[in-house]
DNA sequence: ATAGCTCTCTATAGTAGCTATAGAGTCAAG
DNA sequence: CTTGACTCTATAGCTACTATAGAGAGCTAT
């Protein structure tokens, strides 16, 4: 049961490259080599290494991963670590989500304030832009 | 009214070496330089620099900060490409936002899956992340 | 004038998570 | 025995900065 890392990224859905990189970052363990030096994997690589694109689709930084894998690879202690992470991960993503709508609701107000087809020096949205006080304008006057 | 680079910084709220990455971006351009061989700013870089900086805080990218300062650098043109430009903008910030929502709900349905304090193996969120399929099975069993 | 201090100069490397490239070697099939 | 697909290492590039080193400029205090 020996795959080389063609495969094995094909199985991941990601690239040769990438399995590479998590090993030179020390997340995926050095695999045994063939006569010919090609890596060779089993499935605990393969388990492991979609462990680790499962994290990433859920926008977990290596740094975190690491962490989990290491949680993960000594049984001895309860699972407290991993909901704690899981927690405040959710929490970053959370925070995220709430800047990036108040950023859209700063654009939008930028947007409403030309209709386009003026001339560079009278359009509405650049001269919004060359506001310094926009922002704090902005928050006086509306209540998001 | 010539001003050196560390106030210029002051002014707009930003490092000294980022107004020297912009120099070399392109996005301000090549000052006076004293005798000593300090940059001396005026009030159109002052201007300029507070320009990019509010187009940083609405998260563009500096390629897209460059073609608005093309734009407005020539007026013989009509703005309706500033207007294109936010827009597409405000496209990709909700797009992003889409995506962030999707990855939290993801992420809370994986919290459910276990309360903590149980032996490594039988965490439910470590179960749940090596579980290859718990992307297509969340999507057939939610409405979300 | 000389010491100390802050500011500025250039050049270089590092950050995150890959992606892209070059140049060489491995291996199975025709 | 050559073609082609795959693999190897090493290196550079991407974004928008941030950090560092080592040197010079310019002002004040002694
Ligand atoms: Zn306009
Ligand atoms: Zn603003
Ligand atoms: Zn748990
Ligand atoms: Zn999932």
């Amino acid at each position: 049961m020996e795959i080389r890392i063609g495969d094995l990224a094909k199985r991941s859905g990601c690239e040769v490259v990438t399995v590479r990189y998590y090993e030179k970052e020390g997340l995926m363990p050095k695999p045994a080599r063939s006569g010919g030096n090609f890596r060779l994997y089993g499935d605990a690589h393969i388990e492991r290494l979609q462990f680790i694109r499962h994290c990433r689709s859920l926008d977990m930084t290596l740094s975190e991963i690491r962490t989990l894998l290491g949680l993960r690879d000594n049984p001895t202690q309860d699972c407290g670590g991993i909901n704690v992470l899981l927690e405040t991960h959710i929490q970053q993503v959370e925070m995220r989500v709430a800047a990036l709508l108040q950023l859209r609701q700063h654009l939008v107000n930028l947007r409403e304030k030309c209709s386009g087809s003026r001339p560079m020096e009278a359009c509405g949205i650049l001269n919004g832009l060359s506001d310094s006080n926009c922002h704090v304008a902005r928050s006086k006057q509306s209540n998001l």
